[in-house]
DNA sequence: CAAAATAAATTTACCCATTAAAGTAAATAT
DNA sequence: ATATTTACTTTAATGGGTAAATTTATTTTG
């Protein structure tokens, strides 16, 4: 243990100097191009006039860049939508990105039920399936086929081939190491340590990125939902497990090393209820949908049949019905969804936080109160938005799409100079 | 194969775009003029040639600014104290921040007792003082006062005037926006969202830059301290509150909108201990040391006649010497300490927690126990080192001085340029 | 000791993304 | 028809950089 009093510690400062040691590294400072391309893509359809105010960047810079870009297949001119004809002067033409320039997967494995979907260069889904699993845990030869099965049958519905994909996203409950492609651990696979996106693309000849499930849904936010136009939001999810995602200036934020943000682990009470994790006092112990329906199975005798959804329902369907003991677990739940909701104000002061999951639908206090509550619990000044979103089981196949997107954008905006 | 109504959310993507809307913002993308001041200070002394592979320019680039920084003032050619003559070739030539090109102030504002530095462009401390406070919430004009006193004081000693003084810094208890200069709540201050920096500014006729107390100890570890080489790492101050700060790629975070990381006011038990803060179970209500000296009262009938400090010291003795109420006392806090690094690591997954903070000295388990502790409620794979860096009482000062050494940088790199 | 080797720093010519400003195009208003 | 307005394009100039030749200052070698 470094104990030391200010004098050890105040070296030399002239002949070490002082600051930062190490420079505060390459942000990769994107591409006016690369700019241009995503200005274009995130409205829809703007005028290179447009594109040079909201970039700051001059007229005639943007005439370069559109042509480049157009020459390079990526964007076109279209017929303006918003073509006001009472204005005078030479009628602006509207850019476009290029529908079917290039196409990717994205991927969503999870416990019950994978889904999958396939989207061209702007998002637009072209096929979309899904498959039943039920092996708790496999070896990720398995989890392959799975995949296998999935691709087959995006490509037979969109009438595509592999080599038409460019990128293919995948997105997985776990410790995932976005930057590597590693899988730490996963309550899919029975192996720690998989090398998953390396295996993938192998298999399928195609680059393959892949992030955790709580990344994804804020990835699907950031390009399809409410957080487009919020520049630091958090998105907290409550399913199985309870996780967040966390967006900081426009850009999915997956802490220092990649592997934080592990919201459902952080603690709430010492020694507290045990965790699937094996720990005590998780945030997840009290608030996820196995906890409930743990508490659910002993308190009201449900019987656990069905899958862990169906059992959720029942137990909804029982508290909206009057049934105390249904009703007493969804409330201590919600003091703990409180709790940490609050916790995300503490930490992060994001302007947003949108709530995710399926028992959004029908479980959780009305929006008004609970953001009354969370106010109860921090001692922020500044106002934090709190909105839940349900959206329907494609979500997460929706964000893994926009990993690949982000990938195949990458490529494409860098292919096409020369 | 389910085609649900994913339809609801997904607008049209052809008019409307995908991905974010907001540009990325600008990253103030460092000019390379101040890329290469700050590397010549973070290094002491640096010839040319290595500036130039540091940061991956030509060397032609690096004579040209350099010659600009000389020419500024900023920086000057020195004899090579690294010089190695067994080496052929044109020997380099280091250059070195000029020393007395600038000066600054940082000052420390507390609850008992204010302390204040001047320091050159390099950091090195010409003058300190220090000025017993007791009010515990005064008139921002009292403060005013307290101000005066301690820079007439480091004028004195250091022979300068005012005229001399580039910039302060200032650091403080409370909510501080560091990017408007306003304190929402302070501990010291009798009114609310008082525009401090402004105040002090317009006072002085200096540039004031102003930021919570933790986020300075995170300067300060930055600037001088172990943090230096580190890019990714929390410090956790455990002092009359708990506090946080974060540094991410080595810059200070201080949350999407500037008032995140209350780590002290994250809950870690649902209607748990009150806090000062009024509301029941954050982490501080266990773990500060105004809350140990509420159980020592109460418990131990130490009579509450010495300052906040002097207390927890004879808490401590009582601990050494045997008495198992006060060791009960520490152990209880010890517990609440391993959570609140626990929650750290989950969510930020930092290189490196240091623990800042007088106790550090005495009340707190052995490093390898404590990571160990640690360990054991964290699901991490990548491991973080946590040590405790007990400074002396000029940290704080230290890390204000680095407030306002960063800003005057900033003035001065731009100011070069014609 | 002169010449060769080596390394640091500088100079030079060039590159390239961008801008400012002039020029062109296509519409509406008068 | 002509003026006006706005969108886009073209052009020359600029500024921040690079690559490579050159100069400088030193050590090693024959």
């Amino acid at each position: 243990m470094s104990r030391a009093n200010f004098e050890q510690d105040s070296f030399d400062v002239a002949s070490h100097g002082c600051g930062p040691a190490a420079p505060e590294s390459d942000f990769e400072k994107k591409s006016t191009r690369k700019q241009v391309f995503e200005h274009v893509r995130g409205h829809g359809s703007v005028a290179r006039s447009d594109i040079a105010r909201a970039l700051s960047i001059s007229p005639g810079a943007v005439t370069g860049i559109a042509a480049e870009l157009i020459s390079a297949g990526l964007i076109h001119e279209i017929e303006d939508p918003k073509r006001e004809t009472l204005v005078r002067g030479r009628p602006r033409v509207a850019l476009a990105v290029v529908a079917d320039r290039f196409h990717v997967i994205g991927i969503h494995l999870a416990n019950e039920r994978h889904s999958a979907i396939l989207t061209d260069s702007i998002g637009t889904v072209l096929a979309e399936t899904a498959l039943n699993a039920h092996a708790p845990k496999r070896p990720f030869a398995e989890l392959i086929d799975e995949i296998d099965l999935l691709i087959a049958d995006l490509l037979k519905v969109s009438g595509m081939t592999m080599a038409q994909i460019s990128t293919i996203g995948v997105g997985l409950a776990g410790l995932i190491d976005h930057m590597t492609g590693t899988v730490s651990w996963s309550p899919l696979l029975a192996e720690a340590d998989v090398k998953l996106a390396d295996v993938i693309s192998d298999h399928t000849g195609t680059p393959v990125f892949i992030d955790n499930d709580a990344n994804i849904v804020t990835l699907a936010e950031l390009w399809f939902g409410g957080g487009r136009t919020k520049s630091n939001y958090a998105v907290m999810t409550v399913e199985h497990g309870v996780g967040m995602g966390l967006v900081l200036n426009n850009r999915l934020f997956r802490g220092a090393r990649g592997m934080g943000l592990e919201l459902g682990h952080t603690k709430v009470q010492i020694g507290g209820a045990l965790c699937r994790c094996g720990q005590r006092g998780c945030l997840e112990a009290y608030l996820a949908d196995y906890a409930l329906i743990k508490e659910a199975v002993s308190a009201l005798d449900l019987p656990m049949l069905g899958t862990e959804k169906t059992t959720i329902e029942q137990l909804a369907a029982a508290s909206n019905s009057g049934d105390e003991a249904a009703q007493a677990i969804f409330d201590n739940a919600a003091k703990y969804l409180v709790l940490g909701l609050a916790n995300i104000v503490q930490l992060f002061d994001p302007d947003l936080i949108i709530l995710s999951g399926q028992r959004m639908r029908h479980s959780i206090p009305k929006d008004v109160d609970l953001r009354r509550k969370v106010d109860g619990l921090t001692l922020n000044t500044s106002t934090c938005e709190i909105v839940a979103h349900s959206w329907d089981g494609l979500v997460w196949a929706r964000g893994a799409s926009a990993l690949a997107l982000t990938a195949a954008t990458d490529f494409f905006t860098r292919e096409s100079r020369q």
